[in-house]
RNA sequence: GGAGGGGUCGGAUAGUGGUUCAUUCCAGCGCACUUGAAAUGCGCCAGGUCGCAAGGCCUCGUGGGUUCGAAUCCCACCCCCUCCGCCA
């Protein structure tokens, strides 16, 4: 949610922020709206002032007469005021159906382009493997080591669904322990297990309602499930006013997650790299409401998830997400991608994006600062590990001739072994 | 699922239709006293919105309703607590 005041002033940076993005939306449509709210709202106004001045002449009126008076000219206030209050229901219910299809303005350092095609790549890590045999892909990999089972996930989960098997379960069960102690010892980071389970205000004011709706799971009781723990981790503070000495917060928020991914029916369908249930560990800052500390916090996140994939070597890059990429309430957004060898590409593993205050607006954030002004926070998240997916990159850079797959060094303490594979697939 | 109780401006509280405009305490901020601090005294102190300003308006969980007038009465919903039932 942008400040109304803010869209009325900075009309032309909206708009170009919006076609930035490709979003399309109606300023003018909603300054005319916003217009009409403000004369609408003046008159009403009035006419309680109005209100209110003879309300009190009534109570303290001595002769019976003048009371009766004042209550019958307030009987016909009352009429005229009812109209403008139903104009204004009609008015609000229009203006704020607008105001939540209204996109963040995105940092001008945002390359244009209307997809991930446009992506601008600004670094790259790591050597990419060559490899003296010819490579498996990451679905054949898993299955052919008994560490994943689609035909039976999609026998009792359907279509996406699936199963970690022997070491595909270990594994994961490695890269838990791995990421939890590098982050839930942090003094800086509180550990976190957040609900996935989550009423839509959360989802309202993160910014994936109302416009993402077909990609959640909504339960019989109008509940949602979220597909990351950003969700249920911004809306903590929902409706508080914070210290400005309790900022940053940080966040290292564990959730499963889930997605519909309504939108992408013919894309990844086959092993697990995209699917409807997982888990994941994400970063969530809360910081003051300065655009320095944002960018800083920005950069500190994305070379947080950088050292973790540095430890598993996996090499990988990173990319500024062009316009057409963000999301509604993104400001600038860094994916991290991680080598693909079955693909020749890097494939996403994290997503680092900052929202300024407009996801704080939304879910009513704030703190108070050094002058007793009250402000809304600045947020942003990124990332910490994703599972099962990063087993794909895992399986692909790391597997060997003999079909098995190495443990990365990282991980051998917490795996007890260097290799993983051929234990056989449970009948 | 059943029964009962409750949600008031950062926290805690008073307030059951008007005539003090939401009370008081704590916390916070400013000033005085003090070498400094504590204590004490005095003052300020909810958020939002419209307005150049003076000032107006809104908000007592949310949304409706009754009324000239609602924190207060009615209805629906949300949330919290207690007990019973069921259950990991």
């Amino acid at each position: 949610m942008l400040d109304i005041k803010f869209i009325r002033e900075n009309k032309d940076i909206v708009i170009a922020g919006a076609k930035k993005k490709h979003i399309a939306v109606d300023i003018d449509a909603l300054l005319a709206l916003d217009d009409k709210r403000r004369l609408l709202q003046a008159s009403i106004d009035e006419k309680r002032a109005e209100q209110n001045v003879a309300s009190k002449s009534i109570a303290s009126a001595k002769a019976e007469e003048e009371r009766q008076m004042i209550i019958s000219k307030m009987q016909t206030l009352k009429e005229i005021l009812r109209k403008d209050e139903e104009s204004m229901q009609e008015v609000m219910k229009e203006w704020r159906a607008l105001m939540v299809t209204v996109p963040n303005v995105p940092d001008m350092s945002v390359p244009d382009g209307d997809s991930d095609a446009n992506n601008k790549e600004v670094k790259q890590w790591g050597e990419i493997p060559k490899f003296d045999f010819q490579p498996k892909d990451h679905v054949e990999l898993l299955l052919a080591n008994g560490m994943a089972d689609y035909e039976r996930g999609s026998k009792v989960a359907g279509f996406r669904g699936y199963f970690l098997t022997n070491d595909g379960a270990r594994l994961v069960w490695a890269l838990q322990r791995f990421v939890e102690e590098r982050f839930a010892n942090r003094s800086d980071f509180t550990p976190m297990i957040a609900p996935s389970l989550v009423r839509k205000e959360p989802f309202m004011g993160t910014g994936y309602l109302p416009q993402s709706e077909e990609d959640l799971y909504k339960t019989q009781d109008s509940d949602y499930l979220t597909g990351t723990a950003e969700v249920p981790t911004m809306g903590y503070y929902m409706d508080e006013i914070l210290d400005k000495k309790d900022l940053p917060v940080k966040f290292f928020s564990f959730s499963p997650c889930f997605r519909r991914e309504a939108g992408s029916y013919g894309k990844d369908t086959k092993g697990i790299f995209r699917i409807h249930e997982f888990v994941k560990y994400e970063q969530v800052v809360l910081c003051e409401a300065s655009h320095e500390e944002s960018v800083k916090y920005h950069e500190e996140l994305t070379a947080n998830a950088e050292a973790l994939l540095q430890e598993l070597k996996l090499p990988y890059r990173v990319v500024i997400n062009c316009g057409g990429d963000l999301g509604l309430g993104q400001v600038k957004k860094y994916d991290i991608e991680a080598w693909l060898p079955s693909e020749k590409q890097y494939r996403e593993t994290h997503s680092s994006s900052y929202f300024h205050d407009f996801q704080s607006r939304r879910l009513n954030i704030r703190y108070r600062d050094e002058t007793g002004t009250v402000r809304y926070v600045h947020s942003l998240n990124n990332t910490a590990l994703a599972m099962p997916r990063i087993l794909t990159q895992i399986a692909e850079n790391y597997q060997r001739a003999d079909g098995r797959i190495g443990v990365p060094e990282a991980l051998q303490g917490y795996m007890g072994k260097d290799v993983m594979g051929n234990a056989g697939v449970a009948k």
